[in-house]
DNA sequence: ACTAAACCTTTAAATATCCTTAAGGCCGGC
DNA sequence: GCCGGCCTTAAGGATATTTAAAGGTTTAGT
């Protein structure tokens, strides 16, 4: 799950991505509203995390920017409690949710959980495949009892197969909704990535779950061809 | 275990603040009802003391910015006799426990022991992860038989890890629970102080408990991964 | 109030982990 | 059987963590 921040205070910035990215997420993140608004419209994220107050362009237009594309992303807002006179001002706006500064991290986490089990991403607290389990809440994975240490980019990949199991994703797509915009498309990290990630899921006598379609993607599946 | 101070005598926040030190609680302290307010609502607290006689916004008004806030941290109210008209009135405002003053230092210890036990944090005299054991009462550690002696700073470490153990506390929730609002969240002291605390309880060829889970924080547990 | 010891924090260097890059071999499609 | 795309492995670079040591502050004893 990928989350954009945008807040012009470099601290709270630092903050929110450490926080996050312990849990498993991958961050973006501006610190203006212009740089914010663009990357909104460009980008593709589940979520976006956006300061009401921001200089160059203000929360209120980068919001309507990114919905004026169309898009349907989930955005919370943070405030300060006096700069909020009308807290229905920001859902009029777009807004799906907001948080009054300053909150404990926790709280965040709350919403931000509660935020991205809406678009029908995640539907209960587990993922499964074969005896392959991701828990959306304690970001454990399993292969039968056996728990699996990965990596938060090995993490990120396998939840968005998971999110898109029996189903073929793109290497565009996996690079689109894995990694930033730093990545480098031509170079073979996400070939990479992978690998080891198969190796660690296959470990043992377990079949292998991740089939490539040569030249149109990955699925995640207990079979490579779908039989019923 | 952390706990906020608020009353506005100087002298009686040092003695319960050297008091309470001694039985290895982290403290900060607040001599207004304002400050008071204001770190109840944004700080992390296991406990909140609380005088019911505050200049700028009393006892009763504080509390009641902390509840609404939804916390629900134990409150320990002191008042003076007199003050006191009505003690359900305290309990109407959402106190938890009230002393009146004067009183002995182990009659208030003894109170913030019960208010401690309650929120499930402490289930029974000891936490124990392997052979490592931490007596709440005492506050003795113990690896096997062997005593460990521990700083006010490492046993208030230890004791978060043991109260979360078996699972993963990140870097900044330990920051939180274990230091105050001074420590400088750039520099490392909780990696100083996790790597002493390591060193006194592994001595010997005891294994190692506490696992790191880089980019994400720490779990003490007998093992890294769970196998069940 | 002074001194010494204990403790906590800071800095910097060493180490470990993770991510990316690059090269060579393998496999599947034609 | 050839070619291009994919997989694997290893090495290098980047980032994160651990360790060591010195400096500063607090605490405790006299």
């Amino acid at each position: 799950m990928k989350i954009l921040i945008i807040d012009d205070e470099p601290a709270i910035v630092q903050f929110l991505k450490d926080g996050l990215e312990a849990n498993m997420y991958v961050i973006e993140s501006a610190t203006d509203g212009e740089r914010g608004a663009f990357l909104g419209r460009t980008g593709t994220y589940d979520l976006i995390i956006l300061d009401y107050m921001l200089p160059k362009l203000s929360g209120a237009e980068v919001l309507k920017e990114i919905r004026q594309e169309n898009k349907h992303i989930p955005v919370l807002m943070l405030t300060v409690k006096s700069e909020l006179r009308d807290k229905d001002e920001l859902f009029r706006l777009g807004a799906d949710d907001y948080l009054t500064k300053p909150f404990l991290f926790d709280e965040l986490l709350l919403h931000v959980r509660a935020l991205l089990k809406r678009p029908a991403k995640v539907e209960g607290e587990f993922y499964k495949v074969d005896n392959l389990t991701l828990n959306t809440r304690t970001k454990i994975i399993r292969r039968g009892s056996q728990e699996i240490y990965l990596t938060r980019r090995e993490f990120a990949l396998l939840e968005y197969l998971m999110i898109n199991r029996n189903k073929i994703v793109s290497r565009n797509q996996i690079l689109e909704h894995v990694w930033d915009y730093n990545a480098d498309p031509f170079s073979n990290t996400v070939e990479t990535h992978l690998a080891s990630l198969r190796r660690k899921l296959n470990s043992g006598r377990n079949r292998n779950l991740i089939h490539t379609f040569t030249g149109r993607g990955y699925k995640l599946a207990l079979n490579k061809l779908s039989e019923r």
